[in-house]
DNA sequence: GCTCAATCTTGACGATGGAAAGAGGCAGAA
DNA sequence: TTCTGCCTCTTTCCATCGTCAAGATTGAGC
């Protein structure tokens, strides 16, 4: 067959090619529209180019998935530090880092939060995962460091949970079907300074 | 081909079975491995039946999500009016009902909020999620009448957030991993009664 | 009892994930 | 340098999938 040299029979870097095409088909097609050999075409390898890279299309889910991890949290610290306001505005920072990577990788962060990745049981995956949540904790921890231990556990949950679940509602399109872009923002700022003004409180 | 009389030529009520069958396989399987020919197979029919009934595997997954969304607006209703402690209390039991139903039916709690289903644009599908979203609206209008219109949607925008926000990630193996289901269900109703706390509260 | 439309089966098509076997190319040994 | 072995990629094949088209079956209404 012939062969230009954009095309050499090796590739070379096709693990890092199938993750960038996939990231991409992951966005367009949505997870049920995620083929393996479309990533394949995309990287200009045949179809079955990418099972020594990747074991099956879990395996490169599941890396798309850890990598996703790291990019939220990379999100969230970069806000929380650029936040004034000390511990609270670090809390709310974070919040906004978290909401931002959503919004931009929405087909990534439902992957990521989803049943199949939790099958995947990948170690990267809930390495990854585990940091995400570590940092949150510490958040919290900052904020009100003198109350107990299950205090500070529920105001995990409630923050965590407050946070994640409103991005979710709104990239699935239960929230704010018809509103703008700007008031959509207003309402998750809105949210999140409710959200902290509770964990505060919590704090005596 | 030899058929008996349990097995007639005409199913009769095949819809029904299809989606019984489906459900099931849902959560068996989960969303990925959904598939309209295993369907198929466990309500006793040749593979392309469902096709009269249901134009294609999206709109066979759309009245899962339909019925779904019917169930929790039951689920939910039921819980409210269970419990005890007016309108503070009924608004904790919708979350409780939420919850329940939520953990019940996790594959299919998933799809009715997955991005996949937004895609769907089922009329049914967007009217009963839409019913649940108002009895949400209605339990927060109970607890603070006389708040603005701000604080009123800032607060249902908080509550619904945390309550879905705490299941999803519970669901999803990103909070309580080894703990145990009654540890589970404690951090539930303290998440809850704290979300309803912060609604009362800023009510004035 | 006949007709006909609704329902179901059979068979086919292109696409998918994965396995098996072979071809190409690079790196180290001779 | 030449050869050898291994990693990478291609080709081919298989079972399964969703969907379509065509034929078989049945029950309801005339």
């Amino acid at each position: 067959m012939e062969r230009s040299k954009a095309q050499p029979y090796h590739h070379g870097q096709l693990r890092e090619a199938l993750v960038t095409s996939g990231r991409a088909l992951l966005e367009e097609k949505g997870i049920r529209g995620f083929t393996l050999r479309e990533c394949a075409r995309r990287a200009g390898v045949s179809h079955a180019a990418p099972a020594y890279h990747f074991a099956s299309i879990d395996d490169l889910l599941s890396e798309l998935a850890a990598r996703g991890f790291d990019e939220l949290a990379v999100a969230m610290t970069t806000e929380a530090n650029r936040a004034e306001g000390g511990a609270a505005g670090g809390l709310i920072g974070q919040g906004v880092g978290y909401m931002a990577f959503a919004a931009g990788n929405p087909a990534l962060f439902q992957l990521m939060f989803s049943r199949e990745a939790n099958r995947l049981e990948s170690a990267a995956l809930t390495t990854t995962a585990e940091k995400v949540r570590a940092l949150h904790a510490a958040a919290i921890e900052g904020v009100i460091p003198h109350a107990s231990g299950e205090i500070k556990q529920r105001m995990t949950d409630f923050a965590g949970a407050s946070v994640h679940g409103f991005i979710s509602l709104l990239l699935d399109g239960q929230i704010g079907g018809k509103d703008s872009s700007r008031a959509l923002k207003a309402r998750g700022l809105s949210l999140l300074s409710a959200m902290a003004e509770t964990v505060v409180r919590a704090g005596g």
